[in-house]
DNA sequence: CAGTCAGGTTGATCTGGATCAAGGAAAGCT
DNA sequence: AGCTTTCCTTGATCCAGATCAACCTGACTG
């Protein structure tokens, strides 16, 4: 098998801190709409001075646990997360995987715990913002304020499309579009993806078994959907891709 | 079969406006938190001129449609709406009820236009709050900015629990727990409700066959967990269907 | 570099809930 | 009242995907 997808790592990643004292690391969820709505320095050093650089996380580490007190949101700088939430028989349910650019955490706002744990699946890196911090300053920043309510309906609507009622198949194509569509948001290349998580994560997300992620990759394999080496995946035929996911995600 | 239910009609129901000038129809979602702040007389004439009563819609009318643009939030003031999704095949997905002091529309910021139709599923009223004109008002009451956070945030809650892995008969536990609840908060008696919603819809929301939805309220009944009289219902055993319920609802 | 182990694939079987089918009961219409 | 329609229930069968089982692969370990 000769695939060879772009594997990110720290040094060739684009999103990354670029280190200028007053703008923003480029890839940071809130730093375009700030950027967009043309605020002024004052208001750009507000958001500037909220932001903590935190991470390196390795593989496996939390970010935050389930249950602790609601206090900041974090923008994936680079690297993977995902949240997780276990239940009381230790069933593992995956609600999201999270790439650079994204942001996770807005799910505790309302019980105001994390209602999941956070875990980097590969070496990550965030912004952290203090959340009362951060609604304090959208109130003198409404394209700020609108970023967060765009946020968390975002959020909403992958929740929602996730609760569907799809076939396997349909739901593992939603999922390879959705993911190679985020990247490609993120400036990465939108036909070769490497899968940052494990099939037993996706089957935990995704509510299959484990056999049957691997069953309907193989059968997409098979039929020249997709090209497969593990983890490394290559969009052969994303349209066809799309028209099985047609319903899942709603277009 | 002797199961009176208290049937929610226009005249006996505790949720209306209340006439006055001044105040908000007493269990719109907004007042509670704006009172709460103690805000001036005039930030809350600013919000009471905001809202825009509309209503009556008879069972079946429209509140807003899929693809329409948005506009504006919906607090019930009365009856109950369900948002559906209907697919290319079809197929419809109920994504929520709503009851009176509920906020319907919120998953229509992100999109900037409905993702879903809202329908009346009995006699209802609504406020209407254009969602440019709260926004805005948002800015000046934080505790406004911070209400409308934890609406969107907590509706996220419950689409991630509708997306989780679990048996039928947890799922209708689930809701039927989470539906008393949330009567409950609203001032009405927690172990008595009435369903304005029919077995296809409940299936529809919970991805059941209406057939499986009918035979396990049947099974819920011959086990003496609940008492029902087609759409009345009255929890005998909320313990033991809060225990059904535990790993749905997350506790 | 053999040994261990987590992750992945593939095959065989099982099952929860869907689907198909047939009536009953309540509500709206003429 | 009768008629129609929509909703609900109950029984019989079926199937997508889970579960069980076996084996493979590659990465880390001592």
């Amino acid at each position: 098998m000769t695939l060879h997808s772009h594997r990110l790592t720290d040094r060739d990643s684009p999103i990354a801190d670029d280190g200028d004292e007053v703008r923003f690391c480029s890839a940071c969820a809130f730093s375009a709409a700030s950027m967009r709505a043309g605020y002024d320095k004052a208001a750009l050093r507000d958001l500037h001075v909220l932001v903590e650089h935190v991470g390196p996380f390795r593989a496996g580490e939390h970010v935050f646990r389930a249950h602790d007190p609601f206090r900041a949101i974090f923008a994936v700088r680079g690297g993977t997360v995902k949240t997780v939430s276990v239940d009381a028989d230790g069933n593992e349910q995956v609600l999201g995987f999270y790439i650079p650019g994204e942001v996770v955490g807005l799910n505790a706002i309302y019980p105001e715990r994390y209602p999941c744990d956070a875990i980097a699946l590969e070496n990550s890196y965030f912004c952290r913002f203090s959340f009362p911090a951060i609604s304090a300053l959208a109130t003198r920043m409404p394209g700020l304020q609108q970023q967060l309510f765009k946020l968390i309906s975002k959020e909403l609507g992958m929740a929602t499309r996730l609760a569907g009622d799809h076939g396997a198949e349909e739901r593992m194509a939603a999922f390879l579009i959705d993911l190679a569509e985020r990247y490609a948001t993120q400036g990465f290349p939108a036909r070769r993806l490497h899968l940052a998580m494990s099939r037993n994560e996706i089957a935990a997300h995704l509510r299959l078994a484990p056999e049957t992620v691997s069953r309907i990759l193989g059968r997409f394999r098979e039929t020249g959907l997709i090209a497969l080496d593990v983890r490394e995946v290559e969009l052969r035929a994303p349209d066809q891709l799309s028209a099985l996911a047609r319903n899942v995600l709603g277009r």
